[in-house]
DNA sequence: ATTAATTAATGCGCAAATCGCATTAATCAT
DNA sequence: ATGATTAATGCGATTTGCGCATTAATTAAT
């Protein structure tokens, strides 16, 4: 059995004469009547009464003009959201990120990705740094954005954008500018940082930032997450170190204090991606 | 696209194993190569990463190995239906009968119909004696029984049975046997009889009863439905003469006094009926 | 009643597809 | 390094499918 039979089938049963739908399925007479008779003898059922002069349906015929119809439209819905998988206009990506994009950047780009690929899921969560390389070759995530230069054979990187450090700090807080942070005393000002390991990229551009300022902090409370951080800076438990991305949302209580050093994003993913669909995404980035 | 070939596409994403998915599809490796090859190509996809060791669904084929056997099945259930249609062991009859066999002819034959034709559908109707030849030529009823006897070309007759006649008096009425019927006068007796047209069988045949018994009946009520009379004469509002047939069930307040007088009951149908089920039904009778 | 027109089936020849066999090439296990 | 496994492929034989032309049946028209 043939989906042309069946179809071909449908058409002559709607228009129930060989000649006419023979040329609308740009074919001829004989190779229609040739299938149908193919297509009965299949079967073993009559599909037609058909006499020299008129074509018409049999029961069985009629039941299955209603019923299979529908049928092939589903198997071609079918085969065509198959070919959207293949081609990558379907399914899920699972992408890590930086709380301090979410405000910006990552729904610039979730818009683009929605434009172009209006029927993929995106499923955003936001790891702790060391475990990015870890999930993206485990195939937990696909891509992350990150603040970290990490180095892996299996991955590939790109800096995406670079933006400046900004301190947080109280509305209420005495250090209003930049010239604040080099005549002031700082000594006992809490500090609100990110986990400080040695040797991750974004740590150190932290600490050279407050080095240059001479800051030396003693005190801090320790987050990696940039929405808990400026929470507490509001409530005036210290002083922060973010991203001026940070500041996009209104945050009370809060003021931010851009300073001239930079902090770059990345993207990773898997090299030699297979997926098309992250391949796609990747390439809209 | 053949069902072969996706069948054939099912298997092998079960199996993911061609020599062996040809051998239980009883073809040789080759040929199933070529056919998944050939559906490959038609429709655009890549349904399995193969390499020389190792056969595995592309995410386009997972998701068409889930979509599109319940598509098959669904296929393959109905053109089997389809086929029940042709033999006629589906589909509805609509059957037209007296009153009378309501209670022990008629549910006989239609248990035995459900026996052997479970999915039959059948639609009872109790016409007038004058619509049933009508009815069955106009395609409104497939089968009518009768207890009238007409003689139409277009039709086909069988007897089915002989049954005697009875009469039906009112529990508490005077006459109880036959004997009474006659020595006692019943020249005031009300009769309830069918709508009596001289001519028609089943009319003749009543007045038959009656001569015997020398009743003239001057009063009575008219009704051609057995329950209704029967309702009539437990009311002790008159006299009728019914098949014995009607006395199955229990019915309060009405005696039953049985005669010797013979009468048929016949079935008719279309000559040269083409629709399988009504043939079938027919040759259940 | 005869003729013409319509229309589905069919015989025939050719082209294309399919199949099975045997072989090849890649991969895995030992 | 060797042998076993396994999917792809070249090749020849067969089958299938198509188009053309014709046939046969039926209806419409004269």
């Amino acid at each position: 059995m043939t989906s042309q039979q069946i179809t071909s089938f449908i058409r002559l049963a709607k228009e129930l004469h060989f000649w006419r739908t023979s040329y609308e399925l740009n074919t001829t007479q004989s190779a229609l009547s040739r299938q149908i008779q193919a297509l009965e003898n299949e079967l073993g059922l009559v599909l037609f009464k058909r006499t020299k002069r008129k074509v018409e349906l049999t029961d069985a015929g009629k039941y299955l003009k209603d019923h299979w119809e529908p049928l092939i439209e589903q198997l071609e819905a079918t085969t065509a959201y198959a070919r959207k998988i293949q081609n990558g206009s379907v399914g899920t990506v699972a992408i890590t990120h930086p709380g301090s994009i979410s405000y910006k950047l990552l729904p610039d780009f979730l818009s683009r990705v929605s434009e172009q690929y209006p029927l993929v899921k995106v499923e955003l969560v936001q790891l702790k740094y060391d475990q990015e390389v870890e999930f993206l070759i485990n195939f937990k995530m696909d891509i992350a954005f990150s603040r970290y230069l990490h180095s892996n054979e299996l991955l590939e990187c790109r800096q995406v954008n670079v933006e400046n450090f900004a301190f947080a700090v109280s509305e209420n807080h005495f250090i209003k500018t930049l010239d604040d942070f080099r005549t002031a005393s700082l000594d006992n000002q809490k500090f609100i940082l990110p986990a400080h390991e040695p040797g991750y990229s974004y740590a150190d551009l932290i600490n050279q930032v407050l080095a240059h300022y001479n800051i030396k902090p003693s005190l801090y409370y320790e987050s990696d997450y940039a929405s808990t951080v400026l929470a507490l800076v509001a409530r005036g438990l210290g002083i922060s170190v973010v991203p001026i991305s940070a500041s996009y949302p209104f945050v009370p209580g809060v003021r931010f204090i851009e300073t001239p050093f930079e902090l770059p994003l990345y993207v990773y993913w898997r090299k030699n991606e297979e997926n098309p669909l992250i391949k796609n995404i990747i390439l809209l980035i």
